[in-house]
DNA sequence: TACTGATCATTC
DNA sequence: GAATGATCAGTA
């Protein structure tokens, strides 16, 4: 591992992620005097925080691409024993103001989200303890035109229904690639939105995630046997 | 055991 | 409070 120095480029960024590929936690968690955590239970976002580090990204807790200059959005991908996602991924919270649900899905966050990503694969087998887990061999990654499709559809389904302030209809079911869930500190938390009435009301703050099935695919189609 | 709904840490 | 990084954990 060396010294991070801006990145220029793509070729840059697939360098430094090849140096990661392989490597213990505990490798990259001693090179930045970090302290891996007993568990992730109070530090869920640790890994994804660490790979971010690592690969120098630079926009944290900004609604914008990891890589800005790259446009590429950087994400994590947990991986079960049998080397398959353990859990969906995380894209952007859901607009639920009238102002926001006006957009298109060509000006969407989650189109701007997907267009490009960096998926890095780890071992999240919970047998594995945290300091012995490896990061896997990254994937720079675009959707291809069926999946962009799948994903423009739920995206506009989904979009809809928070429009119409059908949100009591809301369900994580719905969608085949995204799917809409709870996202917030705890189920306390509201914010505003419309009913179906276009009167405005208060409802628990949504994110857009996809669904394992779609990340499975991905893994499927540009690995052959093992991700690590 | 997979999935949905709930929750944790941090930053701005 | 709302955005980021996500995983936890009860239940179907």
């Amino acid at each position: 591992m060396k010294t991070l120095t801006p990145l220029q480029n793509e070729s840059e960024l697939l360098q430094r992620c090849r140096a990661l590929a392989g490597i213990e936690l505990q490798e990259i968690a001693s090179f930045y005097h970090q302290t891996i955590p007993k568990s992730l239970h109070q530090a869920k976002g640790f890994v994804g925080q660490l790979i971010e580090q690592a690969l120098g990204a630079l926009s944290a807790n900004q609604p914008e691409p990891d890589f800005p200059h790259l446009g590429i959005e950087l994400k994590t991908l947990p991986l079960n024993a049998n080397g398959l996602p353990r859990e969906t991924t995380y894209v952007c919270t859901a607009p639920y103001t009238i102002q926001a649900c006006t957009e298109q899905w060509e000006n969407s966050r989650v189109q701007k989200k997907l267009a490009r990503v960096l998926w890095v694969p780890f071992e999240a087998d919970p047998s594995i303890p945290l300091p012995k887990r490896r990061i896997g061999n990254a994937l720079l990654w675009s959707p291809d035109k069926a999946t962009a499709q799948i994903l423009r559809e739920d995206w506009e389904e989904l979009s809809a229904m928070l429009q119409l302030g059908q949100s009591a209809l809301l369900s994580a079911k719905i969608g085949r690639y995204l799917q809409l869930r709870p996202k917030a500190a705890h189920s306390r938390i509201l914010s505003p939105a419309v009913n179906d009435l276009n009167e405005l009301i208060q409802t628990n703050p949504k994110g857009f995630y996809l669904r394992t099935v779609l990340t499975q695919k991905i893994l499927a189609e540009h690995y052959c046997q093992s991700f690590v």
